[in-house]
DNA sequence: TCACTCACG
DNA sequence: ACGTACGTGAGTGAG
């Protein structure tokens, strides 16, 4: 299944140039099977594919092969290619296995006889691009230079630089760039330069720059040839005296574009592969290591899948008083748990419960029509710890569990958290998905007896398919724990599933259900008065300009900034010049205008308000807010929050801080508390480095901004100004992004290259720095993936991109994963540490909310002492760093006051 | 639905 | 030559 709005994209590739390429570029010995099969060409051309693949995602592939050296050509010119080495065995062997490749694949791959490659390629480009209507967009990978004239504005050609992981994006422009002629007159200038590795000599002593200098003052070959009496110099002699040379290589080099190939567009869409086909071929072919993952990543996206036979289910619908009888029976056997019915965070109700047994029973609870005696059986199967269960995404089932007034114990297997680990960069963790990608079955039940099918006994009812639905995806929860259970070990994520993130699931419900107090009242005033600023700026800024325009909408600044106001071009977006608060301030700079005044200062309040207006709208009636916490969303292993997001309540602007002004501490307590790490990622960084002068900074207790800039600028720590300390903590936050001088620059509003030299200086005096990270970026490309203390893992695969875009985001990915992380690890740790501490105090103190390095608790008469103390312990006690874990902590009746 | 902008850590 | 710091969520405009 091809998503629908992707842009039919058409990739041809010259199987036979690629695939002598990467013979020359990788070493044999490096890449040969047990029975001696080399293998170095086959890696080389399915690592090229598979990168092209991944990274331009066409919807038509075909791959060229020559068929022989027998050629038109050959027949036209016997010395064509003849300097070529004799193919090689060692080569020629590895051809079936790249087109057995294909096959499994589902890529189409041509040849014709007494032509080349490059001929079918040409002539598919031909069709592509004939067809206007179907709007196919064509890339051709090829390491051949004769496809250069195939080049157009919808057709491009990528070209391998250096052995077979750079490639160069030919495009019009580019080639007019390199060659200095358009592309289809490359081949006019090839015949005047010659090609040597097709033993084609051209005019000797005359170069591309000459040859385009030609070719464009007497507009092209036809018209150089027929005024070629005017070129002086010893080159127009050299001209005239080989002119028969290259009168040949232009016919020789012009690609035949009206092959009857015998294929039409429709058969080169890319369909499903056969997985068991190319699995076996891996494994014949060895590739076991990284290329094996990033074939199965590319070539293996989820939905392509084949969907293999279902599973038989033997369901019933579990009759009044029915079901103590049915659970004895089940004893300790671990039951797929699938709740029906509806929750949200810290509400809910349950209209059904499905149970699954591994053995292929199952049974569904219409909870509704449930007797006392089955009430009574259900709640002490549920709370009994001793009778294992397995949840997909437990957390919104623990709510309405709860409402019901039950309570779940043994929750041995969330299957949501399990796959996040194995993969945490998946856009989704439905159950179907999942059930599709690592069961290979749909998440249906299914009629279909060759497809296995669900049975039910006599008296079983089942109206509109609730029961059964309800069973099959409790079944399919269990067999998933079964199948993600080896994945999740093979990531190394079991301890990390087990003992973090399958009991904060618990302590995120408890979150959720307790909520923050709001003071309403004092939100609203808020909103009066930002909506009153909103008013005066947007008034102020249309009497600046003469006329109303929305404000809010880029493209209609867009008009008044560059066109009627004619102010200097920002930095291009995809769709126009950005008119973010940077680039506006930096035309204020310029042009002190006063209308951008009153836009940036409309844009900060209407912010304001709106923050207000979501707000609100989200306050339930017991006057508090109840954020949802997301553990599945963030590829570094944070949580996430929604509806409202509390994680990003602005704090920067003294105005902003009056928002949190409204979250107060509710009817009943004391007081809030917040409790932050200090410098956490920076710790994270000194402990991984193991940089003996940052260790020590931290160490000595000092101001650490200040500490680290002393040592960068070579003075006392009391020489240290307000600018060196500020420039080193720009560098100290920018270190864990993958910062570069450019963006340094920008951040400080410093020249580049003074950028450039802070960077310098900062790695020179922490060396430990510099190599750490240089290390994670090489190991992680040896990998695939990067690990944080607790063994959290994050595959990239872009890393081995050919794309230089995506390589170097990836890197940046793979600099930040480890420390961002390896923070949401520790705050993880210490929110359930917390957790369990505060219910074996005994206190009535409560966590509220986790804001990445920050918890904020609602704190009960009498306990902000020891609280505290315990707050303090269980987050600095959270992981043994070779730095102390820095806690500073603050009260106060609203999260403002208890800032600190 | 995507693009833009901007709030937080 | 080209784009430029990591990770999120939400509201709005526009196609």
């Amino acid at each position: 299944m091809t998503e629908p709005n992707r842009p039919p994209r058409l990739l041809l590739l010259d199987g036979h140039s690629l695939a002598y390429r990467a013979f020359f570029a990788l070493p044999v010995e490096n890449f040969s099977t047990a029975t001696g099969q080399n293998t170095n060409a086959v890696y080389g051309f399915t690592s090229m594919l598979v990168n092209v693949l991944r990274d331009e995602q066409p919807t038509h592939v075909a791959v060229a092969f020559d068929l022989s050296r027998q050629t038109f050509r050959l027949e036209e010119y016997s010395e064509y290619k003849a300097k070529r080495n004799k193919t090689p065995g060692e080569f020629s062997s590895q051809l079936p296995l790249i087109q057995r490749m294909l096959d499994t694949f589902s890529i189409k791959y041509l040849t014709a006889p007494g032509y080349e490659a490059d001929d079918i390629i040409a002539t598919l480009v031909t069709q592509a691009l004939a067809d206007e209507t179907a709007g196919l967009e064509v890339l051709i990978l090829t390491g051949d230079r004769d496809s250069l004239q195939l080049v157009t504005e919808r057709s491009t050609v990528l070209y391998p630089m250096r052995g077979v992981s750079d490639l160069a994006r030919m495009t019009p422009a580019a080639v007019e760039e390199k060659y200095g002629v358009p592309p289809h007159r490359y081949p006019e200038l090839a015949a005047i330069v010659g090609e040597t590795s097709d033993n084609l000599p051209g005019v000797p002593g005359v170069g591309a720059g000459f040859a385009a200098r030609w070719i464009n003052t007497y507009d092209g070959l036809d018209n150089v040839i027929a005024q070629a009496d005017k070129i002086t110099g010893k080159k127009g002699e050299a001209f005239r005296e080989h002119l028969g040379d290259v009168i040949r290589n232009r016919r020789l080099n012009a690609l035949v574009r009206d092959l009857d190939l015998g294929v039409a567009m429709d058969d080169l869409v890319l369909t499903e592969w056969d997985r068991a086909a190319a699995l076996e071929l891996l494994d014949e072919l060895e590739f076991r290591g990284e290329l094996r993952t990033r074939i199965l990543d590319v070539v293996a996206p989820a939905e392509d899948i084949p969907v293999e036979a279902g599973v038989d289910l033997d369901g019933t619908t579990l009759a009044p008083d029915a079901v103590a009888g049915w659970l004895d029976a089940v004893g300790d056997q671990t039951v797929g748990l699938s709740v029906r019915g509806s929750w949200g965070s810290g509400t809910g109700r349950v209209s059904g419960l499905a149970f699954a047994l591994a053995e292929g029973t199952a049974a569904y609870i219409d909870v509704e029509a449930m007797s006392q005696a089955d009430d009574a059986a259900v709640a002490g199967w549920l709370a009994d710890a001793a009778k294992p269960k397995v949840l997909h995404d437990a957390k919104g089932p623990l709510h309405a569990l709860a409402a019901q007034g039950w309570t779940l114990a043994g929750v041995v297997e969330d299957t949501a958290l399990a796959a996040y680990l194995v993969a945490p960069d998946q856009r989704s963790y439905d159950l179907a998905d999942l059930t599709l990608r690592y069961l290979h079955r749909e998440l249906t039940q299914n009629d279909d007896p060759d497809q296995g099918e669900l049975l039910f006994d006599e008296g079983g009812t089942d109206q509109g398919g609730v029961a059964s639905s309800a069973m099959v995806q409790a079944r399919a929860a269990l067999d998933l724990s079964a199948e993600l259970a080896d994945e999740v070990e093979k990531a190394g994520g079991r301890g990390l599933l087990t003992d973090v993130e399958l009991p904060l699931v618990r302590v995120l419900a408890g979150l959720e259900q307790t909520g923050i107090a709001v003071d309403t009242e004092h939100l609203e005033g808020l909103e009066a008065h930002f909506g009153d600023e909103v008013r005066k700026e947007a008034e102020a800024a249309y009497a600046v300009i003469g006329k109303e325009i929305n404000l809010g909408s880029p493209k209609q600044l867009q008009v008044v900034l560059f066109d009627e106001l004619n102010m200097p071009k920002t930095k291009r977006t995809k769709t126009g010049y950005t008119t973010d608060a940077d680039a506006l301030q930096s035309l204020f700079v310029q042009t002190e205008h006063p209308f951008l005044l009153h836009l940036l200062r409309h844009r900060e309040v209407i912010r304001l308000r709106q923050t207000i207006e979501g707000l609100l709208k989200t306050v339930q009636p017991d006057g508090r807010i109840h954020t949802t916490f997301h553990q599945t969303i963030a590829a570094t292993g944070r949580l996430s929050s929604t509806e409202p997001n509390l994680q990003n309540i602005p704090v920067r602007t003294e105005e902003g801080r009056r928002i949190r002004e409204s979250f107060v501490v509710g009817a009943g307590y004391d007081s809030l508390m917040t409790a932050d790490y200090s410098q956490i990622e920076m710790r994270i960084m000194a402990h991984l480095s193991e940089d003996e002068l940052l260790i020590e900074a931290f160490r000595s207790g000092r101001d650490f901004h200040a500490e680290t800039a002393s040592r960068v600028f070579d003075v006392e720590p009391d020489a240290v100004t307000p600018e060196m300390r500020a420039k080193i903590k720009a560098m100290n936050y920018g270190l864990a992004y993958g910062l570069s001088a450019f963006g340094l620059s920008q951040q400080l509003g410093i020249e580049p290259g003074e950028a450039r030299g802070l960077m310098d200086d900062y790695f020179e005096t922490f060396g430990g720095i510099r190599d750490y990270l240089g290390g994670v970026v090489d190991e992680a490309r040896r990998t695939g993936f990067t690990e944080t203390i607790m063994g959290r893992r994050r595959y990239l695969p872009d890393l081995t991109s050919d794309n230089r875009m995506r390589r170097e985001s990836a890197e940046r990915m793979a600099l930040n994963a480890p420390i961002q992380g390896s923070a949401a690890d520790l705050i993880k740790v210490a929110m359930l540490r917390t957790d369990a501490a505060l219910r074996e105090a005994g206190l009535t103190s409560r966590m509220l909310l986790q804001v990445h390095d920050e918890l904020v608790f609602e704190v009960a008469a009498g306990e902000a002492d020891v609280l505290e103390k315990l707050v303090r312990e269980q987050m600095a006690g959270a992981a043994e760093l070779t730095v102390p874990l820095d806690v500073s902590v603050g009260t106060g009746r609203s999260w403002h006051e208890a800032a600190h």
